[in-house]
RNA sequence: GGCCCCGUAACUCAGCGGUAGAGUGACACCUUUACACGGUGUAGGUCGUCGGUUCGAAUCCGGCCGGGGCCA
């Protein structure tokens, strides 16, 4: 037997319409991809779309990053997607699923650094802008491809023929042709400002790319002398730059003079201070404002008390020292004062050199030199221990440093305003709904955007300096600033062109670098390098990611696939990139798009481990999704730990649970079972923790699903299978019972899917599929497969819930789907399951009256089975029973029934009876619903004790239920205010119970 | 400090105004001709806690306790 494609089936064996005992996914998997992208099933037509022969429905897959691999968020929004676009596409919709992967500025750059460190100890200045940007394309080449494959092997039915990446040709157009169209009406502006500094990585990053986290520090006090307020000593301290202790010496006012005493977090910030703030109606400081005061290492520099409503007055001292050039509160409070700044760091995050004799040393180093100095001097005035909140660059784990530098920054504002306004109309939906609020906050209080990296790896900014323009620039500057800027120096010193820009930019006004700046989609440089140089920073990552849902479309372009798949139907993510990404799809979309580029935003939720922690490889609780589709053994599974980044103390611990949590290694669950299990463990608003137990309850469903497929397989036959139209009046009781209880799987499934449902899909269908069609449905066909009826009956079932299934557990569906019996009859133009119609409920065909029927033979089959086994009875041992009822539609369907019933719970002989004048056996086992007893004879079998029990523990429980039905029929209210619906359904309830109890009860006498 | 989510059976989770559900695990019986990754039956829960609203609360409201997240 050969595929579609042609090429040999590896899992069908020599005997034609047998499947092997159990399902293997791994053969399964890889071939069935395969086949489907060679046949193109994934490309939808655009041409479709265009002409509305189709609708699209089209999804922007999240790009992950080229620098990683596969990790268990990934699996889960491939799962989610995926099940989405399938089943779309089984629709008939144009389903675009566009992938892509993503550059990931920082994260490459760091990467590629750290190889080159190791590999050849050299750093990227070493190489060079450009033959760094060589290694960074290399390591991508090399490393692009494994995300990619790995996606594949979740089965994510993307179409790679329009696979995209951050950086290339296309995305590279569209960066550039939106910069320059912000620039040039006004939303991007270049400007000084204090910036979240990474000293790691040494470049600028966002406010969203700060992480807060709380630590213990302590508050260190010291103080301010007042000037004027006491003579002059000398005092001396041990001078950081003099390694033999040689003191360096200071002149301060007297120890008893005027002082205010600050607090702080960051001591060493004090060899930038400028003023001391207190609240202007605190009676403490208020005789001091306006005072000047002595810095102790700079006498020189005028130090002020200002009077500001902002300070807090309970904080500390309730005067606090003043840094306008790293703190962003100083800085805001420096500007509300005219305060000058003093940067005292470099972008190392070391002081620099108005340090003084501080200059040179690290941050940390430089905090408890300055706190011996001040201890020395004398003005150390206690420390008290305080959780403060240290701001983290998301990157690199490195403390943020808040440092002035110039920046390229987009304007936030009319930007959240319409994305506040996108989302409050509804056009585009946030599902679930309470990320609203989340949305409308982020939106209300954004800044500026920071987008400019100094990085090598990323887009450059497409902003090119004029140096024609350059000398009169310069000379307007020192026409503000006089003659000694640096700029001029360099001017006097012959420094021309490039090099002179470089110093000009360090000093020259925001509002006159705009004049120099040309930004432009053309290489000016490359063209006209005499005359044009191109900024060196590079564009946030975020940045191009914000314009994917069109840039992958061909935009700036006006091509057929953007106006056939802009905007998209659902954007589907985790809610950590909420303001990363979508926020920036959002505002970008719809400023160039004129549309918000989604209908919906899902957010899915985080994945976790067995413990609810985060799964990170440097905790070693990150579970491989290949290990869980594959199968790993425990021994495996703890050496590949081993190779993960845990901290060395950690270790020990890590491999302790993971032997605890996974004694038996990882069973392999294929990818179908990873997803379905997945899919099962995405309720909305709850995170989704890894079980591996319920991910082998999954892998058993879908052997589960394989072998009911075998036994269709072996018992239909070869003979033909009627159309179910064909057989519509020869169906049986069980025929139309399966298929009414088909319709509502059909619909709960679809309308979960439709409401992001994920895990009440999956729920549906196993419920369906195990308990119904197979616990039942297939029992009940076992008596009476001859029927062509029945047979029909069952391979349409089979054939509707594979189909149903098939978004969800792709690979088993098809291999399945495609050797059902008649399977060419019945769907004589479509190859694959993956593009056969999504079932749709046919409402003629629920049946109430079979599924009342039904259960009542369910009832009868239950109940004497639980007779059968309470009793003690073997489950062969030949037994009578007797059905009795009053109700007489009851009465008739046990009568049609007998046979079934009689079968299903292995009984010798049925017989019926009214209630009226049936007189039970003495020896016999009774259960009763309360509408209908089922007496089990037990003349010769019976434990009469244990029968005994049995009934008195079945009063008991019914007694139970009686009394709480009573209690709320005790309470006129009830009856008088409860929907009518609900005090019927209340008294039937009780009737029926006070039969079940009656009728025990007669039982139990008979048997004494 | 502000906002959000979650505390339901031993474990992982549904249910979110009308007498508590699933999977896994436990117990008992069963090699019944698709499946032991199986079948049949059974046990197991004062739905975190304290109040309130209601005829009626796991479900709605408020306080508290515990876990997690986002933003300052």
């Amino acid at each position: 037997m050969t595929d579609a494609a042609g090429t040999p089936d590896p899992t069908t064996d020599a005997d034609e319409g047998t499947l092997p005992k159990a399902y293997d996914a791994r053969a399964v998997e890889g071939h069935w991809y395969r086949v489907w992208q060679d046949a193109g099933v994934f490309t939808p037509d655009v041409a479709a779309v265009r002409a509305g022969r189709q609708k699209p429905y089209v999804i922007m897959m999240p790009p992950p990053n080229v620098t990683g691999s596969l990790h268990m968020g990934h699996a889960l929004f491939v799962t989610l997607q995926d099940i989405l676009i399938r089943t779309h596409r089984m629709r008939g919709e144009a389903a675009l699923w566009l992938p892509g992967v993503d550059h990931a500025g920082i994260a490459t750059q760091t990467v590629v650094e750290r190889e080159l460190k190791r590999h050849e100890n050299k750093s990227r200045h070493d190489l060079g802008r450009a033959r760094f940007l060589e290694r960074v394309w290399q390591w991508k080449e090399k490393n692009g491809d494994r995300i990619v494959e790995q996606l594949k092997a979740m089965g994510a039915s993307a179409d790679w023929t329009r696979e995209r990446f951050t950086m290339d040709e296309q995305c590279n157009r569209a960066v550039k042709e939106a910069f320059v169209r912000l620039w040039h009406d006004g939303l991007i502006y270049r400007g000084e400002r204090l910036v979240n500094w990474d000293p790691a990585t040494g470049t600028g990053l966002s406010d969203e790319e700060v992480e807060h986290e709380e630590k213990d520090g302590e508050l260190w006090r010291f103080a301010y002398k007042v000037k004027d307020a006491g003579p002059l000593q000398a005092k001396s301290f041990a001078s950081p730059q003099h390694d033999d202790g040689r003191p360096a010496t200071v002149m301060l006012p007297a120890d008893d003079a005027l002082e205010i005493v600050v607090a702080t977090t960051r001591p060493e910030t004090m060899l930038g201070d400028v003023a001391v703030a207190v609240h202007p109606d605190d009676e403490r400081h208020s005789a001091l404002i306006g005072r000047e005061l002595v810095h102790p290492f700079f006498p020189e520099r005028r130090v002020v008390v200002v009077a500001d409503a902002a300070v807090d007055r309970e904080f500390g001292t309730g005067a606090v020292k003043i840094t306008p050039a790293h703190d962003p509160n100083d800085f805001e409070l420096g500007q509300r004062h005219a305060l000058p700044m003093v940067n005292i760091f470099t972008l190392h995050a070391a002081t620099n050199e108005n340090a003084g004799v501080f200059e040179g040393l690290d941050r940390f180093v430089a905090r408890k030199k300055v706190k011996a100095a001040l201890e020395q001097l004398g003005l150390f005035r206690g420390t008290t221990p305080i959780k403060h909140n240290v701001s983290v660059s998301q990157r690199s784990g490195a403390v943020i440093e808040p440092l002035l530098s110039r920046q390229f920054f987009v304007k936030t504002k009319p930007f959240a305003e319409k994305a506040l306004a996108v989302v409050a109309s509804g056009e585009t939906r946030i599902i679930p709904e309470w990320w609203k609020k989340t949305w409308d906050h982020f939106m209300h209080n954004i800044r500026d955007w920071n987008v400019s990296r100094q990085l090598w790896w990323g887009h450059r900014v497409p902003v090119f300096y004029d140096l024609t323009k350059l000398d009169e620039v310069i000379e307007t500057d020192a026409n503000r600033k006089g003659k000694d800027t640096a700029a001029v120096k360099a001017q006097a010193d012959g420094v021309r062109g490039r090099e002179l820009l470089r110093i000009a930019l360090g000093t020259l006004d925001d509002e006159l670098v705009m004049k120099l700046a040309v930004a432009s989609t053309e290489e000016l440089e490359a063209k006209q390098p005499e005359r044009f140089v191109q900024e060196d920073d590079v564009l946030d990552t975020w940045f191009s990611s914000g314009l994917w849902p069109f840039s992958t479309l061909g935009w700036p372009n006006k091509t057929d696939e953007l106006a056939a798949f802009y905007p998209g139907a659902v954007l589907e993510t985790g809610s950590d990139i909420l303001f990363f990404w979508v926020a920036r799809m959002v505002w970008l979309g719809a400023y160039f798009m004129g549309s918000s580029p989604f209908a919906d935003v899902f957010l899915h939720a985080m994945v976790r481990d067995g413990a609810g922690k985060k799964m990170s490889k440097s905790e070693g609780n990150a579970v491989d999704p290949l290990d869980v589709i594959a199968g790993i053994s425990l021994q495996d599974l703890l050496a590949k730990t081993k190779t993960y980044p845990v901290p060395e103390k950690k270790l020990t611990a890590v491999l302790k649970s993971i032997e605890k949590e996974f004694p038996e290694g990882i069973p392999a669950a294929g990818a179908d079972g990873l997803r379905f299990t997945l899919a099962a463990l995405s309720a909305h608003g709850r995170d989704v923790k890894l079980s591996i137990p319920r991910a082998a309850g999954y892998r058993a469903f879908l052997n589960k699903i394989w072998n009911a497929t075998r036994f269709v397989l072996m018992r239909v036959g070869d003979a033909p299978i009627p159309a179910l139209a064909e057989v519509k009046g020869e169906l049986s009781l069980g025929d139309r019972w399966i298929l009414s209880r088909l319709q509502r799987a059909v619909q709960a499934v679809s309308d979960a899917i439709d409401a992001y449902r994920f895990d009440e899909a999956a729920n549906a269908h196993y419920q369906f599929f195990w308990t119904e069609l197979c616990d039942v449905y297939v029992e009940v066909t076992k008596g009476a497969i001859d029927k062509a009826a029945t047979r029909a009956t069952l391979v349409h079932v089979l054939d509707t819930s594979l189909r149903l299934l098939h978004p969800l557990c792709p690979f088993q569906t098809e291999e399945i789907w495609q050797k059902l019996p008649g399977r060419d009859a019945r769907w004589p133009s479509t190859r694959f399951c993956a593009l056969a119609p999504w079932p749709t409920p046919d409402l003629a065909m629920v049946d109430e009256v079979a599924e009342r029927e039904m259960q009542t033979v369910l009832d009868a089959v239950t109940m004497a089975r639980n007779v059968r086994q309470e009793s003690g009875l073997g489950p062969r041992a030949p037994v009578a029973v007797d059905l009795v009822t009053q109700d007489k539609a009851v009465f008739e369907v046990l009568g049609r029934q007998a046979e079934l019933i009689a079968r299903l719970a292995v009984l010798s002989s049925v017989s019926r009876a009214t209630g009226a004048g049936y007189a039970a056996p003495r020896l016999s086992g009774t259960q009763s619903n309360g509408v209908l007893d089922v007496v089990v004879h037990l003349e010769g079998l019976i434990d009469v004790d244990k029968e005994k029990a049995r009934l008195q523990r079945e009063i008991d429980k019914a007694n139970k239920d009686k009394a709480g039905l009573e209690k709320r029929f005790a309470n006129a209210e009830f009856v008088a205010k409860a929907p009518p619906e609900v005090v019927h359904e209340g008294r039937a309830n009780l009737r029926a119970l006070d039969e079940k109890v009656a009728r025990l009860t007669a039982a139990l006498g008979r048997l004494s």
